[in-house]
DNA sequence: CATGAATGAGCATTCATTCAT
DNA sequence: GATGAATGAATGCTCATTCAT
């Protein structure tokens, strides 16, 4: 949990205590007012200890911004990883995906924001760090999408791309929430539209399809 | 240009020569290091003149952020603008405006990382006023898909929900850089990888549609 | 009317119309804001012509305030020699001067208030010749008691120190504003209170005394 | 000792201590200069702990001129607490006041000089907070002259406006140092006088005398 | 004589971090 | 292990004043 950020505490148990304590509280500082405009002393004052003894459990206010990211990467991928849905159909695994992704978007709108907001103030290496964790979201997409286009369901598209795609389409709705007021609040509607298109963007198409395929009909879509 | 940023300097060609190298200085500053880690002193030493001269063509550090964002969501509205295609078919005018927006976006990459990181530092009127510009984009994909959907060529969709979903799939670009190499390096595959995804997730699906639908029609999806 | 605050500009008519302005606009800001409070640019912004310009009429913010304190002293001096009254007694004259000056404080009480505070700001050669003005005030004053004296009037009091407690009695009514309120809010009254006291202070116990009384004691109860 | 003014040092001691020496250094410093003209690091410089160090003791600028306002107006409290006499007779308590307070405006000549420079830069609020301390001071010369109204030693006299006039008549010592040093350059020379002069100005005049009343007493009135 | 523009020096305040106890 | 106190270094910003034109 507390994965490279060093302590003077030698006492594992309470380091991740009081850590959990440290980020709970950054946690809800930063999402009000955002990471530079919370001070180190803002967080020890919620802190049922001192300036100091914050001090003994983190090394900087960087390290601070950093285990909040991780703790709300690891979350999203706890949530994530019990989607893990063994569906028949590579449709319906997508579609179930898809909506679970959005709904955990959707739980932690805030927090997605504030990480795309302020993951910059993370030295570069401690940010890939944290944006590693997205790979389990985008790999459950990418197995998915792997195996429709084994079984002929999905087109030859690539699969890494379309899990990135549909990641970032369900992100849309904690990046965009303004613009997306007049199309619809419930995220629920969202999912559906948001995976229907992503999905017929990538289904094959029936007896033959795009892609490298012979196409006898004269018109092509996009010729 | 200088909307809603008043000075007190008179002569309104110096305003604007003075402001333009404010805003280069500090969007390459803030490139590097970003909006909180630029003191406003470090903008001033690259200015040829100095902190004092500096608060006679802004009011205040808030006031450079809100500049550098609006001339690059200017430019980037300019930009986009040009494009605005008279094709004659939707699928083109739409595989058109996506290209273009790639473009731009690849060309400003870090900048619209830039934006997404530091508008939440300015006040929310501002930052509306800043997004309001990514109307003249999201403007543009949203014609094209409504007129692509009165004749027939795209399916039942919210045209604005594509339209942002176009917007957004090409800011993937600047967003999830490092995420994507692996799949390309090259922006323009990638403008025609998303664009195909996207363009064939919208397009009518002639008699029987989609989704364990048996479609047995070969007629051309544009006819 | 400049006295003692050199200028560049050499047509003194010119000097002494636009000293006027800036003196007008600059005692309505310090009363407003107070010496410190008020920014030699916000007094050239309500000038009629611009900050380079309002230097060349004076040489500094602090020769500002020395027109200003000028002024209202010159203009409390003034009003106060009109006064100079030719009463035959001296307690009519007393309490003529001391109703006469009264109202000029009563008309003057925030521009003494802003005297008392502010003089400090001045070069003491400076601060000594706007003081010296008082004497002005306090000649009429002592003249009144020295008259007062040799007819036997008054006691034998010290003429200068009964002056100066005449003077600043009535300065208590703009000193001390509001610990006044609860005794009364008409500077008339105030007027009439305060000079009965101060006059009943000085005036001699001797057999016959002033004011048609017919006192046969001789009693001198300080004697 | 330290009301209204929050600090985020928990050992109350030391703060006292601490502030004790930041007074200490302002007072000094703001009879010097001034209040505006004397800077905070001015201050710390002269502080055996710096100015980081002085911000956890005191919450602003204005906050110092405040606590040193307090002492100021504290000390004369308590000084003049002491000499609550308990005279005999109202004569003799009124002029052992009056040299108590002139004795205590004497020592803090400058102070005073000071308290009515700079009170203006206090927010309202703690300037009526610093200005109520005075009602120590007016209260035992009240006291005193509504006692002697009482025992008919006094004229019916308003005793509040002759505890100003009191109280204001001893501070002419400290605001009009210069014009008194004609007179008299003893402080105890001057109290004399200007407690003869009001102590006359409101005693009873024996038999017949003004204001309405027969007394028939010839007792003197200081017997 | 007028003025637009410029600037050096300064200001009050805050912050992340470190010790001595 | 805990904590109260301390601090060096910065930060955003303002001001009185001066010149070149």
């Amino acid at each position: 949990m507390s994965r490279r950020v060093p302590t003077i505490v030698k006492n594992a148990e309470l380091v991740a205590q009081r850590r959990s304590e440290i980020i709970d509280v950054a946690t809800r500082l930063f999402l009000e007012r955002g990471f530079h405009k919370t001070s180190i002393r803002d967080i020890a004052r919620a802190c049922p200890f001192n300036l100091a003894s914050l001090y003994m459990y983190v090394g900087s206010k960087e390290d601070i911004l950093f285990l909040v990211a991780q703790q709300l990467m690891d979350e999203k991928a706890a949530a994530m990883a019990e989607v893990e849905t063994l569906h028949e159909g590579p449709v319906e695994a997508f579609t179930a995906a898809f909506r679970a992704y959005c709904q955990i978007v959707h739980k932690f709108r805030p927090h997605i924001r504030l990480l795309y907001q302020e993951l910059g103030a993370l030295a570069p290496e401690r940010r890939e760090s944290v944006m590693s964790s997205l790979y389990t979201v985008i790999g459950v997409f990418e197995k998915i999408v792997r195996r429709g286009i084994e079984k002929r369901v999905f087109a030859d598209v690539d699969p890494r791309l379309v899990a990135l795609d549909a990641l970032f389409m369900c992100h849309l709705w904690s990046m965009h929430t303004r613009a997306l007021r007049p199309i619809t609040t419930d995220y629920q509607a969202f999912s559906e539209m948001q995976s229907k298109i992503l999905l017929q963007g990538i289904l094959a198409r029936k007896p033959a399809t795009h892609r490298r395929s012979k196409k006898r009909k004269a018109k092509s879509p996009m010729a």
